[in-house]
DNA sequence: CATGAATGAGCGTTCATTCAT
DNA sequence: GATGAATGAACGCTCATTCAT
């Protein structure tokens, strides 16, 4: 092969198009993100065939950075209450150091582009949280509610500590412990 | 261009715009919307300056309308728990007979159009469920944390539960009150 | 109707894509064209659905504008041979006259746009000089050959007369009779 | 640059070109065409400076195949009607049984980037169809008609004639002789 | 020389907004 | 005020051509 396709320079599209996207919404110019990206204008396309495709790989693949930086370091000697807060710990401290990626998930969530399908797809990334969901209700006040609207109750409570810390970072401790204590109230 | 002659009209158009924008996203043609409310073209803009401007007003109105519908049939005498719970009641059962707006409401969560400042304007339509919540938390695990906190929780709570009913219709009722119970467990 | 769609404008644009057309080709971008008939690049496509259409329409007015010139002044009671030979000059002056439609009409015979069934559709607009043909050959030498293979005979020798008499415009009434009198040896 | 290392692939990528035009028209990318040939996007480039640059030399070699095909087999004893018929009916056969490369020539005919010096080149490939025209109409109706108008209308009585050969192949015979019978008409 | 990724000018089309009627 | 044609900046995407490998 002549010259091989980056996979560098891939990674370099789908991180401009994180700063791009937050600075000027999904709506941005494919041109902003090659430029922001150093290449030119058509490279973009030798990389992502429509401007959609690359939503949806974008997509995906922070959806997998987030999914993969909640397990880090997760133990499994400990005790599941325990575990569940390493893991909720990790993801707010992944929203905290990713403000731009979390604020482009948002917008990501209700894209066109973004089907169904791809949702469900993406979905699975989290099962071994869902794995210790399961476990942690399992004896709580929602053992007996659908374990999808334990999950959507999961996300939104994460959803509603992370924004709130990165509203006030200087509490930011504080706030992810109160807001796991909170999950755990309802799930535990 | 100050009063518009047609209140009708003014409605009819943020009517169409929530079919519109429901359909084809926020990134819709203003043609679409005038077409939708059977109107010229050019009529949308003596009704709203910009597309910006709708898509505000249309956030305004939908909250206010959303709040206002909280309320409805909230008497003062009943216990704290079952005011909030009435208040709850109203606001699942709004977003089950207006899936649409409740839809449109999740993109203009995220639009460039929608400022912090207006935001912030909005949030006061719910001061009375405000005040609600700061009673109702006021002896719970959550008196410590910051009420702004606390009403986050409450609204992704809120969101989770209306998209678990509209995804569940049968057994609406049921998940109303799970949901309504995770959220007393949090602040009550 | 603001301000109704004009006639005018799309004539205008018809006449400035037959300029741009000879000066540019098919490939011609519609900016030219747009800006030819002075008016703005969009307003084309309020007239013209896509660069196609206005290509389909172009073609289709051409074929209408030369078929209503060839019986421009033809008269019942003459001969048979003098009917036709009106017909024939017509033609040829026609094309004499409008250098420029010819050799778009020439781009157009071999366009992607020009489907075969607008091509049916244009033919007949020739019904008449059909008429014509199919009498003038019925006692002559290809009075039993299909009629469509006579027609295409027509057109292949005026086309061939029209291109020398444009070539050598000097003697263009030499070669207007020339032509014709070929045409009758075969036909007549 | 100047002498390309393979003439096979410089051959492959003309016929790849004739396919692809036929397809898709001139307008085809050059991309499409070295896919056709099996090399590589770039290569085509390394044979063929520009893309006019291979319409060019697609234009010369299948104007020069044709001419020659036209001489096959022909006899100097014979009178010269048959002669003439002989090339003729090697003429039509050629574009029976090459319709690609007939409505290819089609298309060049009328494109930007075969230039009238070009045209004038290649016409010289048909010299000994000239001489033999030039003797056959000496003494018919046309003898006094200028040599390149006799030419034009042999051209365009024969392009329409393999026109109705190729749209009626069960009596393309048949309709080979009338052609030429018109023909012989015209100039014998 | 062959390869195919990189380049960027260019194109058809859209659409918010303006304005003549 | 209502209408819808006019405007032109902008956008996604293409493609001939170049050039690093």
């Amino acid at each position: 092969m002549a010259r091989p396709k980056s996979e560098d320079k891939r990674i370099a599209l789908l991180e401009a198009a994180v700063r791009v996207f937050v600075a000027h919404g999904l709506g941005a110019p494919t041109a902003l993100i090659s430029k922001e990206a150093g290449v030119a204008n058509g490279t973009l396309f030798t990389y992502f065939d429509t401007k959609g495709e690359l939503v949806q790989q974008l997509y995906r693949e922070l959806k997998l950075e987030m999914a993969s930086a909640l397990l880090r370091g997760l133990l499994e000697e400990k005790g599941l209450r325990e575990r569940f807060f390493h893991v909720w710990s990790n993801w707010m401290h992944w929203a905290m150091s990713n403000p731009d990626k979390l604020r482009v998930l948002a917008l990501l969530a209700v894209s066109e582009d973004v089907t169904p399908e791809l949702r469900v797809e993406v979905g699975k990334f989290m099962w071994k949280v869902e794995v210790l969901l399961e476990q942690s209700r399992a004896n709580g006040p929602l053992r007996d509610a659908p374990i999808a609207f334990v999950g959507e109750i999961l996300t939104s409570l994460a959803n509603a500590t992370m924004g709130f810390m990165a509203s006030d970072p200087e509490n930011a401790e504080q706030h992810c412990k109160t807001g796991f204590e909170a999950l755990w109230r309802v799930i535990g």
